[in-house]
RNA sequence: GGGCGAAUAGCUCAGUGGUAGAGCUUCGGCUUUACACGCCGCGGGUCGCAGGUUCGAUCCCUGCUUCGCCCA
């Protein structure tokens, strides 16, 4: 390229997005315009404006335009608050460790835990969280996110784990971690313990209500209970009544025989097993006969019960999801094991109700639907299982949770009923245990002898136990002559991604010598707590509850100060995008074919927290915006010609520079508290409407004319034009530069930069924003609105519009040449026409303006609301 | 069953306690030497339903209906 500053300034015909879009890609990062600098004025003033954004899943094929959409949110806010003077801080992560990870590989690979050893699948894992990184990484940048990729974090590299690990120990110390041996809920597909938060409704499926009838064994009688899983009727530890119940007698001494609980493998009987009656608000007495089964464990609805009234425990269903127990008895004089160890429920389900009808405990089965929760990532139904695992204890402190939800400044503010309606119904400690291969392991050792927990110090720090001896301090802590037997368990992938501000803090070096050199290693505490935090609402009960609840525990404070909460990009009907549902648009495409800034245009049309309908139409809207905005700057440029904003030169603003110049100023302060609202659509909407309706259709129309016959004008009054559209698209450019990156850097270069001094900011992303944050300053057009210009300006333009409507109905072309326009009407008004007259006659292309009109040219067309008729005469 | 959100023009969506808005679409015009990916103009809505507060409600309150999401 030529050096711009000598080469002419007029701009190519044409906007070629596909060659502009990734040139200035490559050159923003030579140019390192959006690295994080330390050491600055802004940072050093503690104006530092730090991002945390979601670390995607590598699973990179499934990215879609909502992906897109939610990034492109937040950054434009970012954007801004670069140009506001902040050192910004804008790292991207990669959430590559935990069950989606593995979940994705076990599909591709054909590989689990059955014929894999561990070293095998992560080896995989990690292999492709290495493509999906760089997959993303290509897409964000062809986006024009303006990270700053030196900043990337993995959570399955050795940082991330060494925090996730700092983590455990810290809470552990602070007696915020324990092991305990509860019932926890257990994927059976995945075969591990997950956390409330894994789990979702699954789908409706057929569960048929089995009515059993349970004999008393205190007296005579008998009760019915409705089931939709007679195969736990064995596990049954109590049935339950309403505590208004008064079937039953309220004492304690009701009891019930278990039915087939007197069965013996061998044909024998033996004694029933008899269980209490026990009286629980949780029972609705109006559903079905108003008696529940309690089972060890049907539901989560049983934990609790089992927890309140201590009831015994007896497990039947084992860790993979299948009958464990002892073998049941012969149906029909066969030997069938259908309810013993090895079954699968669906076919104990059958048997156990063959069974029951065949001893005549089943009376009835009607049908029925309803859902059951399943794991989210395998979608298999959510089992219950009592294994030791380590709780995050998390129940206890739900208040402190509440307060630290309220201190955040929510961005929609109704978001944050989310958050406490969640942390409100929060039930369960934080199992953070996962009988998985690929995820942090915990830094714990057990003793051979006690089974007691022998854990390192943070200096440790990062180790695996399956692979790395126990450490100096671990040894230490035992007896010559213990074994010293390692955990195999992972930590629950949220353990570590709620880590992501103390990851980019670098927290796990605050008071540890990294002893590596790098900036990666060094603390970074100028970035905590962050600025903000940025997401889609499905995730406010995992990602931003464990980040909150994490760097409550640890640091006593909140991760960041706002909270930022993006919708979904629908597909144009209003449904979720997804591969499987065919309706999924991939971003890369949209980009080739219409430009990222056109993309970003689209995702600016949502207001924040609401969903948007992927729509083409209105990425081509964005692409026609580029369009204009490449063709009016074209225009203004040639139009200005060699003009030199440092010359002096004497200016005489007519009215409609200064109703212009008040437009501008009014929408620069409109599009900031836009922004500072997180409100970008507000800003983007504003910026549109003073863009195309004011300055397009209305002020270089009616300016052309100083351009085109100079001579018929003051030069004084073309000095104001030329002045009056290099400020405007000066700050027209950067009030669209968080939005459209690309297209207002290109023109900032080639158009404007030129004409400015040599110490004109290298690009338009690191330009101040029109208006000082901290003057309150608008730095165009002398920064006071011109209020007498926005009545005369009203006044132009009902004129201008007038004769447009005219020409029109004339059919006849609004470049048409007039000989005269003819007014009448209020008097009063004389003066004020006589203001914006020549800018009118302009705009108009008219020669005379007259009150004196001829019998036969009777002005008759109102001019907006005004008292004020008019009529033209064609020049010919 | 609980919570949150939405309901405004044919479509997608803004918006405000005081005469209802944009873009797209429809229709009619315009070769206007920046742009036909443009410009000018016209059309089009009982602001989901029913109450209440108010001088006045699309907006605030209550209830209802429908849709979406989150959670039981």
């Amino acid at each position: 390229m030529t050096d711009p500053r000598t080469s002419d300034a007029e701009l190519p015909k044409n906007y070629d997005f596909r060659a502009v879009e990734p040139r200035w890609t490559t050159q923003w990062d030579e140019d390192g315009i959006y690295r994080y600098d330390p050491s600055s004025d802004a940072a050093a003033a503690g104006r530092t404006f730090s991002i945390d954004t979601p670390p995607p899943y590598v699973s990179a094929a499934h990215l879609h335009v909502g992906h897109a959409m939610s990034y492109s949110q937040a950054e434009f806010v970012i954007r801004f608050k670069r140009m506001r003077g902040y050192e910004v801080f804008y790292p991207m992560g990669f959430d590559d460790n935990g069950l989606p990870t593995e979940r994705y590989v076990e599909k591709k690979y054909k590989k689990h835990k059955g014929n894999a050893t561990r070293k095998e699948f992560v080896d995989l894992c990690l292999a492709e969280t290495r493509g999906g990184a760089a997959v993303y990484e290509q897409l964000w940048r062809s986006l024009g996110l303006s990270v700053d990729w030196r900043m990337t974090y993995s959570t399955i590299a050795p940082r991330a784990v060494e925090h996730a690990q700092k983590s455990f120990l810290d809470l552990v110390a602070k007696g915020r971690i324990e092991r305990r041996a509860d019932p926890i809920l257990w994927d059976p597909r995945m075969q591990t313990a997950l956390a409330q938060a894994d789990t979702e409704p699954g789908p409706e499926i057929d569960r048929p209500l089995h009515q059993l009838r349970f004999d008393r064994a205190d007296t005579e009688g008998s009760g019915l209970i409705d089931t939709t899983r007679p195969e736990l009727v064995t596990a049954c530890v109590a049935l339950a009544c309403h505590p208004d119940d008064t079937r039953f007698a309220a004492d304690g001494s009701v009891r019930f025989k278990v039915p087939l609980s007197n069965l013996r493998a061998d044909g024998s009987e033996a004694e029933f097993r008899t269980v209490p009656l026990i009286r629980d608000d949780a029972v609705d007495p109006e559903f079905g006969t108003g008696l529940m089964m309690v089972c060890t464990f049907g539901d989560q609805e049983d934990i609790i019960k089992w927890r309140t009234h201590k009831l015994d425990t007896q497990l039947i269903i084992g860790p993979d999801g299948r009958m464990d127990t002892p073998e049941l008895p012969s149906l029909h004089g066969q030997r069938v094991h259908v309810l013993a160890k090895g079954s699968k429920l669906p076919e104990a389900r059958l048997a156990a109700k063959e069974l029951l009808e065949a001893h005549g405990y089943l009376l009835d089965v009607t049908e029925n639907v309803s859902r059951a929760s399943v794991s989210e990532r395998s979608s298999t139904p959510i089992e219950i299982q009592v294994v030791p695992q380590w709780f995050v204890k998390l129940v206890d402190i739900k208040d402190e949770l509440l307060a630290r939800g309220r201190e955040l400044r929510w961005h929609p503010p109704y978001m944050k009923d989310r958050y406490e309606h969640w942390v409100d119904g929060l039930k369960w400690d934080w199992n953070i245990s996962r009988q998985r291969f690929y995820g942090v392991p915990f830094p714990v050792w057990y003793r051979q002898d006690t089974g007691a927990a022998v854990l390192p110090t943070a200096a440790d720090l990062p180790l695996d136990p399956m692979v790395d001896a126990p450490p100096p301090s671990v040894k230490a802590q035992v007896p010559d002559g213990v074994e010293l037997v390692a955990e195999e368990d992972v930590m629950d992938t949220w353990m570590t991604s709620s880590l992501t501000p103390l990851i980019n803090a670098n927290w796990a070096f605050w008071d540890k010598d990294s002893g590596a050199e790098t900036p990666d290693l060094q603390p970074r505490p100028g970035i905590y707590p962050m600025g903000v935090r940025v997401q889609a609402f499905e995730i406010i009960r995992t990602w931003l509850f464990y980040t909150v609840a994490k760097s409550h525990m640890h640091t006593d404070a909140l991760p960041w100060r706002d909270v930022m909460i993006s919708g979904w990009g629908l597909d144009k009907k209003g449904k979720k995008m997804s591969k499987r549902l065919g309706n999924f648009v991939d971003p890369k495409g949209v980009i080739e074919k219409y430009s990222a800034d056109s993309l970003r245009y689209w995702a600016a049309g949502a207001t924040l927290g609401h969903d948007l309908r992927y729509l083409e139409n209105d990425v081509k809207g964005g692409k026609r915006l580029l369009t204009k905005l490449w063709n009016s700057t074209r225009f203004a440029m040639m139009s200005i010609g060699d003009y030199d904003p440092s010359s002096g030169a004497t200016e005489a603003p007519t009215v409609a520079d200064r109703w212009i110049r008040a437009r501008v100023l009014e929408t620069v302060h409109k599009a900031t508290e836009a922004y500072e609202g997180y409100e970008y659509n507000k800003a983007l909407r504003a910026t549109e409407q003073l863009f195309w309706r004011d300055w397009c259709d209305n002020y270089l129309e009616i300016v052309k004319d100083r351009f085109r016959n100079p001579e018929q004008w003051d030069p004084a009054q073309v000095e104001a034009a030329r002045a009056t559209i290099f400020y405007g698209t000066w700050a027209m450019l950067r009030l669209f530069a968080p939005v459209l990156p690309f297209i207002t850097e290109e023109l900032y270069t080639r158009a404007l930069k030129p004409r400015m001094a040599d110490d004109a900011p290298l690009s338009v992303h690191v330009a101040p924003w029109p208006l000082d944050e901290r003057t309150g300053e608008v730095d165009v057009f002398g920064g006071v609105v011109d209020e007498q210009a926005g009545a005369l300006g009203g006044l132009l333009l009902d004129l201008v519009a007038a004769v447009r409507q005219l020409k029109t109905e004339a059919r006849m072309g609004l470049g048409k040449p007039l000989a005269a326009i003819y007014v009448a009407g209020d008097a009063a008004l004389r003066e004020d026409i006589a203001l914006v007259e020549r800018d009118w006659r302009a705009a108009a292309r008219a020669d005379l303006v007259t009150w004196e009109a001829p019998a036969d040219a009777a002005p008759t067309h109102g001019v907006g609301d005004r008292d004020l008729r008019i009529g033209i005469a064609p020049a010919d």
